[in-house]
DNA sequence: ATCACCCCATATGAATCCAC
DNA sequence: GTGGATTCATATGGGGTGAT
């Protein structure tokens, strides 16, 4: 789903920050209607939008939507492109965030880090910059998170109340699905792990690939540090969930539900080896024994300590949840 | 209600970056 | 080096605000 290049830069439309749509529903309709050579494509637009002159400006809008397949050039006329014909069936906002997702890098993260919390337009710079780093825009200037956000409110996926951008319930909805979406299941061979002697803790692990942009918001909010052993390395790192992915699909994008995990220790957590308690003190399965001196140094002598973890990194309610059906704590 | 002024969003041109 | 993609800075104009 992921195999064309991704692009940085988004184009706003014309029309003001939250006409972007409505803006895009006229090209669209325009297009299917006359199939306008690039001249009469420019003169549409100058008599559309009483302020728009720029022939350089309107053409970077078209070959945006050119790129990311909302429009194609054929003998010199345009049509409505593959992802074009495909929004114009429903109009539907959720294939739309899909088309534009795909092919723009940051989307779908903002929407992560929204669903989490209200942002000014400082922090979504902020956000985006840190969580993708190849963004690399003047961390001054706020104009591309800005277009960004537009985008987001043309949608109707976010609200602006003052200062303030916040998820809308349509919003919300559509980055839950996203995170369904964007994640694949795989299940190498069905993993059983056994602890210690004890076949009663013998539990199946499947290992699931996440949505690379969910990743990278949890890994942006942990500073890339697995808060149990340590390890910093992102390659070594899963995103675990607290409340189990398959129990809980509500909270399958909730970023305080997760946790960076270094792999043995997200295969660990997720066989109840260890859990948290709503202090965030490590809290150790008394059946558990090892000789390995990585697992004794990292889980077994940290019996009770306090985690380097605090109720805006995860919902201590969610902990508790999993506590309760974890039986020993 | 009208006017002058200010502020801000946005359209645009230019500079810069980057892949080929 | 070239052309396209991306970023940056600024001019423009519309809307809001407060004084008259």
């Amino acid at each position: 789903m992921s195999d064309t290049s991704r692009i940085r830069s988004i184009v706003p439309m014309f029309g003001g920050a939250t006409n972007y749509v409505d803006t895009l529903d006229a090209i669209i309709d325009t297009v299917r209607r006359t199939h306008p050579d690039t001249d009469m494509f420019v003169s549409w637009h100058r008599e559309y939008f009483s302020r728009v002159s720029s022939r350089e400006s309107i053409l970077r809008r078209i070959r945006y939507l050119d790129t990311i397949e909302i429009l194609t050039q054929c003998d010199g006329r345009w049509y409505r492109g593959q992802a074009g014909r495909r929004y114009d069936e429903n109009r539907e906002m959720e294939t739309l965030f899909t088309i534009l997702s795909r092919r723009n890098v940051g989307l779908r993260s903002l929407l992560y880090a929204l669903r989490e919390r209200s942002m000014t337009i400082g922090s979504i710079n902020d956000q985006q910059l840190k969580t993708h780093p190849e963004l690399g825009w003047d961390p001054n200037q706020t104009d591309m998170a800005l277009q960004r956000v537009n985008w987001l409110r043309s949608m109707g996926l976010v609200a602006r109340q003052d200062e303030i951008y916040t998820l809308t319930s349509v919003g919300k909805t559509i980055t839950d699905n996203a995170i369904d979406t964007w994640s694949a299941d795989y299940d190498p061979d069905n993993t059983t792990i056994e602890i210690a002697d004890t076949a009663e803790y013998t539990t199946v692990t499947t290992t699931r690939s996440v949505d690379p942009e969910f990743r990278a918001t949890v890994l942006h909010q942990h500073e890339s540090e697995c808060p149990i052993s340590g390890v910093d390395q992102p390659a070594l790192l899963d995103v675990a969930h607290v409340r189990p992915w398959a129990e809980y699909p509500t909270y399958r994008g909730d970023i305080r539900n997760v946790l960076p995990l270094s792999k043995t220790h997200h295969a660990a957590f997720d066989n109840a080896v260890f859990t948290i308690d709503r202090d965030f003190r490590l809290r150790v399965n008394p059946e558990f024994d090892t000789n390995s001196t990585l697992l004794q140094r990292t889980i077994l002598d940290k019996t009770g300590e306090q985690l380097p973890l605090s109720a805006s990194d995860i919902d201590p309610a969610h902990l508790a949840a999993r506590n309760d059906e974890v039986g020993w704590i």
